[in-house]
DNA sequence: TAAAAATACTCCATAGGTATTTTAT
DNA sequence: ATAAAATACCTATGGAGTATTTTTA
């Protein structure tokens, strides 16, 4: 699992559409069934439901991985506007404690 | 940046050496430098202030990337027992909003 | 001078592309 | 019949390795 992969499938879901996230990503579709199916691979399960028609659907575990990955996505942004700022003459102020943000709470598997 | 590139990283800022990460990564010192090269030269920063002895210091942007690099990493890991326990027939119950976990407060420029 | 990191180079795996086939409505 | 995803195939990039050089404490 790599941040490509995560950033393509969070496309993929949001467009409910492999054709229209490839050519929102400017890449081609064959690129984003690979990445998809990699992912599906690595993890084990499958995430979306191909119906050859769209739209297309997550599966339970494409629920859970899209939270995820926003989540991850969004940490990997806001750190990249860190490091700019940082470049860019900031002087961070670090936590004293480094403790690191809580998790949201672990999906219950009732 | 990719997530390999972070698990490198943090295992070099946590042994303060090249070389010993290499070891604990079971790959060659040369991938470790080729790596956190990489990284440096995406992001524009330095990471590291290399002596060329034990031990390596990390820069200001290092240090904060490596608070966000163990969050994202550790968003990762459980995002993996999540999928893997939804493999094993777990029944994940989302949260009702989706609200993403509230990031660590951006690191100040003061 | 002795460790540790950087560099030079080689090789191969795989990410990504094009073209085509399969699938489902 | 048609739109979309999967597959087959090819190519090139770059990730990873070995061997060597450079650096600095």
């Amino acid at each position: 699992m790599e941040l490509h992969h995560l950033r393509t499938f969070c496309e993929v879901a949001r467009e409910q559409s492999f054709t229209r996230a490839a050519r929102n990503l400017y890449c081609a579709q064959s690129t984003v069934t690979a990445q998809i199916q990699c992912l599906e691979k690595v993890l084990g399960v499958p995430l979306f439901v191909r119906r050859g028609r769209c739209p297309i659907e997550l599966t339970a575990a494409g629920e859970v991985l899209r939270i995820r990955a926003e989540q991850i996505l969004a940490v990997v942004d806001e750190t990249d506007r860190e490091i700019h700022a940082i470049r860019e003459g900031a002087f961070p102020r670090l936590y004293a404690d480094r403790t690191p943000a809580p998790l949201l709470p672990a999906l219950s598997a009732a």
